[in-house]
DNA sequence: ACTATTTAAGAGTATTTAGTCTTAAACTAA
DNA sequence: TTAGTTTAAGACTAAATACTCTTAAATAGT
């Protein structure tokens, strides 16, 4: 599996963010309601991009959270290296330490183009464009397909 | 992680076997210890290699295993498969079953073409390769750079 | 036949990831 | 100030992956 599952719920959850357009916070139990994810977990997984910067939280009474830039601003790079950490783009994919220019492994110059390729994908995709192209298509961000966009 | 550990043992135990030419049986003992991977877990790897055609195996003395093909016909994919199996190049990068044209996630299209990036890459990369490379230039497949190619 | 060697197979343990549950703390509104 | 709502945090459980250990089966040499 290239992301981990919590990185998965985060894109999610992050793209629901991105659909709303709003100022407002929005409640993790809506949240996860909505996407299908339970709630304790998703309120785990969104506490480590509170952390990261991505996202603010507020308790209480309309309480919830929010994206702290435009969404147009955040791109999904950003929440892989929040959750998974920046090892996907950074080691070696035999899984050997410090492999690089000095004592490379013999898969180090194909793996760091396809790395590269990775990085770019994600690192171009911000979660405006991916929310807007969801919206128009009405495109699937949970198992069911039941997630309708606002 | 990209592989799991039991594919990339996998991996290096391919490219030593291709490394020595050989027609003989390798002995799976004699493997662990040159690339330091644990005996029991790396047979237990080797028997899904065996299973998938990939490799032979022989029992008693002087058994082992060797490759079933000539080390130029075998490409990193066809490894990868036989360990973690074909997922990550058919399931949806959000984990959506059934992603697919008909009912797509945001992002189906842009990991479609990462995705055949990834394969390619290991679908282009034969074992003599590689092998070659790491022989020609002593590079690396073993944490410590102990491993020495004959 | 007997013994040593080697892979096969299955049970068992350890670690990591995934997910749940409970309590605390912050906040809003009445 | 009190009650209800919401995130924060930590302990806990479940499942998957990683690894270990024991026994069986096959084979080769004597």
């Amino acid at each position: 599996m290239l992301l981990s599952k919590s990185c998965v719920y985060g894109m999610r959850a992050s793209l629901y963010l991105a659909s709303t357009y709003s100022q407002e916070y929005t409640s993790i139990r809506t949240m996860s309601e909505k996407l299908d994810i339970s709630f304790h977990f998703l309120t785990k997984i969104l506490q480590q991009l509170t952390a990261a910067g991505l996202l603010e939280s507020h308790k209480g009474p309309s309480g919830g959270v929010r994206l702290t830039k435009p969404a147009g601003k955040i791109s999904l790079i950003e929440i892989v290296v929040a959750i998974d950490g920046p090892e996907l783009f950074t080691e070696c994919v035999l899984g050997l330490p410090g492999c690089g220019i000095e004592k490379p492994c013999p898969l180090h110059e194909k793996w760091a183009v396809t790395r590269e390729h990775i990085r770019d994908m994600l690192a171009g995709s911000t979660l405006d464009e991916l929310a807007d192209k969801g919206k128009a298509g009405n495109l699937r961000i949970t198992a069911d397909g039941s997630f309708v966009w606002e």
